[in-house]
DNA sequence: CCTCCACAATGACAAATGATAATAAATGGG
DNA sequence: CCCATTTATTATCATTTGTCATTGTGGAGG
């Protein structure tokens, strides 16, 4: 039972108890390892996924190798490639898992068949759309920084990923070179002292 | 009466002839000069904007005064801030006009109404919803790469805008300053001869 | 026709970031 | 507990990008 599913979505909407009840059995769960692929470029991405416990990152390798971070995702948050689940065209992208641990899938038609079933779970998902977007926003505007205000910025608004986190991960997302965000690390650790 | 607003709908969506009849009257249709601003930083925005004529921008005015550009907008795009329209918090970004020209703008309690009339709107609304996602998710692993990268991914991207926009604002967009742009230009100019 | 102003290009220099390499430290899996 | 692997730091040097200053250019408006 995925007590961290229900609490999630009725942080937002409201649910009975028998639309508590019955919201997980429209998912799967399934235990995950370290290194594990949710998703592989190439594919078409099948399913959403919920993070019940551990981490994952959402990726591309460019031209040259070099990953690029899209997205982390730990406890209680959702992750997928939406425009490919919903378009069917295959995924430029990796979704891995960093750290062990349990996640609930759920397939497209599944999905579809719980927003009718439960109009809340709709609702609730809106929402969470809505924010995703807006965050992608000030990503972007986080971007268009220097490096330092970016990792900055990173750290204010996602304080937790700091300690879980390793550094070249950090980095991928932030797009510099785990050498600079040492620097970085190293100029802020002297000037607070 | 806007034929681009309507041409521009059907082109995701079947509507009827009565419906494309009714649609534009959910909006009102304003002439806008250059340098007039849509949304001021600060103001909860009230409306979402369809340009059909003209050129706009949203832009956030950092700590240190630069204008990082979120987005551009140009004739059959919408321009807006989602995040402010629904939640009704002050917005962070200004909307302004670069080129005059005429915007058709709808607030959102007509819009809702217009989806409860015309549900195929609806459907057409989440379909560019998930357009825009899926942008500004191309849009962060452009700006994770180097400048050159950024340039080239936009211009394959965008190649109206490279004629259409100045290139201040261009570098605004990219996150780079206009003289590391006109280095940029100058040195594909030099390489392509 | 002239003036003002927005826009673009360029050079010189400073600062930030990337690339490479070497080393140290931490960590996960048997 | 040990070992292989992953991760982090640091130094050096090259490259990119930013900053500042100057010049040129074209267009809008008096």
């Amino acid at each position: 039972m995925s007590q961290l599913l229900i609490s999630t979505i009725a942080q937002h909407v409201s649910l009975t108890a028998e639309e508590q009840q019955r919201i997980p059995s429209f998912f799967e769960s399934l235990p995950v390892r370290r290194h594990q692929f949710l998703l592989r470029e190439g594919e078409v991405c099948r399913y959403e996924f919920f993070i019940e416990k551990g981490c994952c990152r959402q990726y591309e390798t460019d031209s040259t190798g070099k990953e690029n971070v899209l997205q982390f995702s730990i406890e209680g948050w959702w992750i997928t490639d939406l425009d490919s689940l919903l378009t069917g065209t295959p995924s430029r992208f990796n979704i891995d898992v960093l750290e062990p641990g349990v996640v609930w899938q759920i397939s497209k038609s599944q999905l579809e068949l719980l927003f009718n079933e439960i109009p809340a779970v709709e609702r609730y998902y809106r929402i969470i759309s809505q924010r995703a977007y807006a965050a992608l926003q000030r990503r972007i505007l986080w971007l268009q920084k220097p490096a330092l205000e970016r990792y900055q910025a990173f750290v204010a608004a996602y304080p937790f990923f700091e300690t879980r986190l390793p550094q070249h991960q950090v980095a991928a997302y932030l797009g510099i070179t785990r050498e600079s965000l040492s620097r970085l690390r190293n100029k802020i650790a002297k000037t607070s002292r």
